[in-house]
DNA sequence: ACTCACGTCAAACAAGGGTTTCAAACGCCC
DNA sequence: GGGCGTTTGAAACCCTTGTTTGACGTGAGT
């Protein structure tokens, strides 16, 4: 097996010469497993496309699944700190009860940031909202049990909108999760198809503008 | 196993009597596929579900994917006929142009109401959201490319809103479909524990009238 | 120079997948 | 009842998959 004391730090400024093959592993997983499906990219692909041997993949993270789900653990832990921090800034500025747009900013801004053409976590975004809804077991059991990082969420809307029921706030909370998670390749190209061209994905400030007015108005409804 | 060869439930216009093992392949399939991912059932599981042999699919198909495009297909085309059912009565009722609740209703009811857990389609729903995201490429073409149904929608907001440009509209449609798209089972399992029990995805109805007080919002934002 | 841990490589392995085959059984019509 | 197209049954086929194996090369420590 692969040693446990796993150095978790990141592997985009790592040591080059023992890590060189796991990372260019790591990086053309996460491209062809955000690009076609988990399912649909076999450990041949992914070796092939970085250029290493075939069991490099079982060597350096046992197996694939337990590759799959390192990429899943990392991503998420990224886009979740992004999002704790712009948080707890807005929590500072408002004297820790921040307006639902902020809070709805600290959900928003990380991924759509992300999502920028030019941005080299682009590809990362598209893999997390694909662990939603076809990730392994692990993986799965992961976004259904540790509610943690979102709890912080739900709790500052609950603390910004007195006057709703929780009930009302979770389920809200859970229609702003669904524009998010909407936003794949697939679906941008079905909409560019159905405006004829005139909706452009590339803007995502445009686009984060436009997301966070609509589910704005749906908290304050 | 079980009693399998038992589904009298015609199919929408087939001659009954030849057709009881491809209904029973059907629902099984159906069913598998909505609960555990397209992916992850075997036509070996499909085929001891309905208590049918091996080679049904082949013979009454042509393959697995062509079982799983057909059951897309009519699912697919039952929904989007109740909707522009639904369309078309709200735009009688309000001389052609229908405000903004009126056609949320007709796009959210349907798959709204056959989620009820007593509701025969309530599968059917759980299927059609999945071949969203981890549909066959044949799929997505679809999805990608026939649009017709949706423009209706986008036509009828685009009047309904004639201050807003038809930008903001495709996008706000686009989020609108997020919303709805959310609902499976394993986001209703996440937010089931995050808000500690509170929410109830049993209680249909209000959740239809959450989706539309939240979508109507954002729209006339 | 020897050792030994470590990474790399080609090859093979075992399992599971969808599909095909062909004989047997069935249903219907003359 | 006999013929014939259709459906079912059990078995095999063949390919892809993830994983394992054991040899080989490398490089630092003594």
């Amino acid at each position: 097996m692969t040693d446990a004391a796993e150095p978790l730090e990141d592997l985009a400024a790592d040591p080059e010469r023992e890590a060189a093959t796991k990372a260019a592993v790591f990086t053309a997983a996460e491209r062809l497993f955000a690009l076609h499906g988990f399912q649909n990219v076999s450990v041949r692909d992914i070796t092939a496309e970085a250029g290493v041997n075939l069991a490099s993949i079982n060597y350096h993270f046992g197996s694939k699944d337990a590759l799959l789900f390192e990429i899943f653990r990392r991503r998420t832990a990224e886009l979740n700190r992004e999002r704790a921090r712009m948080l707890h800034v807005a929590a500072d500025a408002h004297g820790g009860r921040p307006p639902v747009r902020a809070i709805l900013a600290a959900l928003f801004e990380p991924p759509l940031r992300w999502s920028n053409p030019a941005h080299e976590r682009r590809i990362s975004v598209q893999f997390i909202i694909r662990a939603r809804s076809e990730g392994t077991e692990s993986m799965k059991e992961v976004l259904r049990t540790d509610v943690s990082h979102l709890r912080r969420f739900a709790d500052a809307l609950i603390a910004a909108l007195p006057q709703l029921p929780p009930e009302e706030i979770y389920w809200r909370l859970h229609f702003a999760l669904g524009m998010l998670h909407n936003n794949r390749f697939a679906e941008f190209d079905r909409l560019h198809v159905l405006s004829d061209g005139v909706t452009r994905e590339s803007d995502v400030e445009a686009l984060l503008k436009r997301m966070i007015d609509f589910a704005e108005a749906g908290f304050l409804a």
